[in-house]
DNA sequence: GTCTATATAACGATAGAC
DNA sequence: GTCTATCGTTATATAGAC
C-alpha cells in the first residue's frame, strides 16, 4: 500500500488539511508549510499532488461554495410546501454550520477574490429554485394567505436571519458572553424561532 | 509647510489609502507596495510614519471595529422608544454600509486574527446598551405590547437583517442579477421593510 | 520629510536522492 | 511516493543620500 502506487491516503490528508488551514486563514492568510505540517507531511508533497498552492485552494474553494449553495437550491426548486421549505432551509444550515463554523465567513470572504466565475457554478440551479419559488409566493398571495413578497426579499431575510449568527460567533463571545455551548443553545432554538419568524412576518 | 517639520498630509494620505487596501484585501492579502502607490508615495514612508505593517493595520482595524459598533451601542443605551431605536439602527447602518462596502466583511473576517483583546473595546459601553435594551424589552412584554424576547435574541434579529445584504452583495449580484442601482434600491427599501418586519415579529 | 538602494526574511516551488 | 536541500521571488523593513 505505500510507494509504487498512488497513495490515496496521504492524498486525502493534504486535502483535509488544506480545508482546515484555508478555511480559517483565507488563501493569502494561509502557508503551505502549516498545511504541511497539518497533514503530517512533507511541503514538497503538496506541489506533488497538486501542483500549486493555487490550484489546492480551487480544490478546497469549489467544494465549500457549492456545499454552501446546492442543498438550498435544490430544497426551494422541489415541490414542498413554503412553510416545509422555510424548516429545511433552517434546519440544514444550521447543521452543517455548527460542524463546520468556518464555512460561510470562508466563502463569503473569498469570494470577491474571483466574483466573476462563481456566477457559473450556480447559473444552473439558480434559475429553477427562483422561479418556483416566485410562483409560490405568488400563489400565496392570491389564496391571501401570506403578504405580497418578491423571491429575492424572501431568500434574503430567511438566510440572514439563519447564517448570520455564525459570522458574528466570536463578536457574540464578547458582547453577551456567550460560551462555545450558549452558542449552541441559541442556534437550535433558532432552529424554531426562525421559521416562526418568517412565517409570521408574512401573514397578511 | 514641506520638509523639516512633520507633514500630516502625507502621514494621513497613507492612512487612507491603508484603509482602502486594508479593507479591500485584508491584512494578510495587503501589500505595502500597494499601500504606497494608492497614497502616492514611497514605500519607505509607511515605515517612517508607522513603523511596521501590522502597526498601521492595527490603526486601521481598530477605527473600523469602532465605527461598526459604538454608534449601535449609543442608541441602544439612549432613552428611545424601542420603535425608534429600530428606525435609527437599520437607518444608520444602511447609511454606513452603502459608503464603506467592505466595512462588514473586513472587521468579521480580520476578528478571527485577534479574537481576545477586541472583547476590551466593547466592554465598557456593552453593558450599558444591553441593560438598558433588556428593561425595556421587559416592560414592554409586561405591558402586553410584545412578547417575551431576550436582548440577545432581538439584537441578532435586528443586526442579522440590516447587514447580511451587505455581507452577500457579489452572490446576489450572481443569483438575482442585481445590479449596482438594483442593490441600492432594496436597500433603501430595507430601511422601512427590516423595522416593519421586526415589529410585526415582536407583536403578540 | 522623502527618496533610492539594499538587507533580511518568508514563502512557493523545483531538483534530486532514496 | 516521500524526503532533504535549495532556488527564485516577493515582501517587509532598514540605511543612507538628498
Amino acid at each position: 500500500m505505500i510507494n509504487q502506487t498512488d497513495n490515496i491516503e496521504t492524498e486525502e490528508k493534504v486535502l483535509d488539511a488544506a480545508r482546515d488551514i484555508f478555511q480559517e486563514k483565507g488563501f493569502s492568510g494561509a502557508r503551505m508549510d502549516d498545511i504541511a505540517k497539518a497533514a503530517g507531511v512533507n511541503k514538497a508533497l503538496l506541489h506533488y499532488y497538486y501542483r500549486s498552492k493555487a490550484n489546492l485552494f480551487d480544490r478546497v474553494f469549489k467544494e465549500a461554495f457549492s456545499q454552501f449553495f446546492e442543498k438550498v437550491m435544490g430544497v426551494l426548486s422541489g415541490d414542498l410546501p413554503l412553510d416545509v421549505k422555510i424548516y429545511k432551509i433552517v434546519d440544514m444550515y444550521s447543521s452543517m454550520l455548527l460542524h463546520n463554523k468556518h464555512l460561510p465567513l470562508f466563502v463569503l470572504s473569498e469570494i470577491r477574490e474571483n466574483p466573476d466565475h462563481l456566477i457559473e457554478m450556480i447559473k444552473d440551479k439558480r434559475k429553477d429554485a427562483l422561479n418556483n419559488l416566485e410562483q409560490q409566493l405568488q400563489e400565496g398571495y392570491e389564496n391571501g394567505s401570506i403578504i405580497k413578497i418578491s423571491a429575492s426579499e424572501f431568500f434574503i431575510n430567511l438566510v440572514s436571519l439563519t447564517v448570520f449568527p455564525f459570522l458574528t460567533r466570536p463578536i457574540l463571545k464578547g458582547i453577551f458572553e456567550q460560551d462555545e455551548r450558549d452558542f449552541e443553545k441559541m442556534i437550535n432554538d433558532r432552529r424554531k424561532s426562525v421559521p416562526n419568524m418568517i412565517i409570521k412576518m408574512l401573514r397578511p
